[in-house]
DNA sequence: CCCTTTCTGTATCGATGACTACATAAAAGA
DNA sequence: TCTTTTATGTAGTCATCGATACAGAAAGGG
């Protein structure tokens, strides 16, 4: 079964949670070899023979990190019933994990590169593709509620969903500057009450006309 | 009247301005010392002569951009009438900023430097400081607004100032995601309508208890 | 004029960046 | 056992990083 050769002396899964976490804590031009062969625990031969290089072990950490503490985001917009409880949980969640001390803070998609050298270009834009998926997950989710009919047909989904993903996205800046859970949380409440079906008397911008349907009702 | 020596060949002003555009696009670890001096039109003996190097370029450059392009904060919140007034205006003001194809996208405080490696960890915090004063100026003119009669006492003003300083900071990673003012102005209509003054008949969360008294009866 | 002072351009400095050549070690296949 | 294959550790590669030594140029003071 081994596939020949000498066998790799390290856990690979193990190696590549350890560089996840550097590049989390440091960016990508902010982890140096040194960093990540160190937290490994591998010397950079290893490294390049199981990873490939810097970039390709970046992607893989970002991945990884899709699947595990990244992972809020689309499990609460899959499975959640309504798009409220959606996006509400969507950004509790969220929060919980991006002030969690095992870890660094805040989310490393937002945060691991957000200006690029421009030999780096193509790692920002990675990230940048991995902040448009959460855009259009955000999106697709309100889209749905309004086809249930959770939410009214003039509600204005495209620029909803900008909305709770900028506010997805500040919390990480927010997270990252030492606010904490409750903090967070505070932030959120204070977000929430934007969510269509708040009756207003002075309208002050014409924006999206808000008004919701029960769900229980179609 | 001139103060000994060989004169500067080089206007100090203006390549100051240039260094603030590069750590403005780049972040202080992507702008390296050739793409400043490059920008620049200057030999690095220039810089370190006249600015004292890096890191000392970089916070002149901050408190450059501060009383430029990052000056609409602090206009915003000192001069409007209102509080509602100075926070729209702050997030429409910047917007408007962070699109401008004169310059870069987002904004250099928020962009800048998210991330640290632990030799930068002081430009860092420094960045992470001009933060800090936008949340508390925020959150000083939400207080001003009840005293004046403005915002109900029961506005829970912290968790409201946190709240839209994340709005803030959300809007310059989606300027450098490449959203337009439109899209930037979609995502402030939605932020706006948390503003307290909506009466809300379901109460979805128990997080802060809000009502308006008019401004104009005090 | 010479001296002092400050700035400028060239040509580096040592340190560190990502990355790899090479010899050796450890496994499977013959 | 011998060969093949892959991984490992040492010790480097070259490029670039931020920062400077140094000599010459351009000003004022005497």
């Amino acid at each position: 079964m081994s596939p020949r050769g000498r066998p790799r002396a390290f856990d690979r899964e193990h190696a590549l949670t350890q560089a996840m976490f550097v590049f989390w804590e440091r960016g990508y031009e902010g982890a140096s070899l040194a960093d990540l062969t160190g937290a490994m625990g591998i010397n950079p031969p290893s490294l390049y023979a199981a990873f490939g290089g810097k970039e390709a072990l970046f992607r893989e950490a970002v991945e990884r990190y899709g699947e595990t503490y990244g992972s809020y985001t689309p499990r609460a917009l899959r499975e959640e019933p309504t798009a409220r409880a959606a996006v509400e949980a969507m950004l509790r969640d969220n929060a919980r994990t991006y002030v969690d001390p095992e870890h660094p803070t805040g989310c490393m998609v937002v945060l691991a590169a957000t200006n690029c050298s421009p030999s780096n270009r193509s790692v920002c834009a990675h990230l940048k593709a991995r902040r448009e998926e959460v855009r259009d997950l955000v999106r697709a989710r309100l889209r749905r509620g309004v086809e249930e009919g959770e939410l009214a047909e003039t509600v204005d989904v495209e620029a909803l969903g900008a909305y709770y993903a900028t506010v997805l996205f500040g919390l990480s800046m927010q997270a990252r500057d030492g606010v904490d859970l409750p903090g967070l949380t505070a932030i959120i409440d204070a977000a929430l009450l934007c969510w269509p079906g708040t009756d207003r008397e002075d309208a002050a911008g014409a924006a999206s006309e808000v008004d919701t349907a029960p769900a229980a009702s179609s």
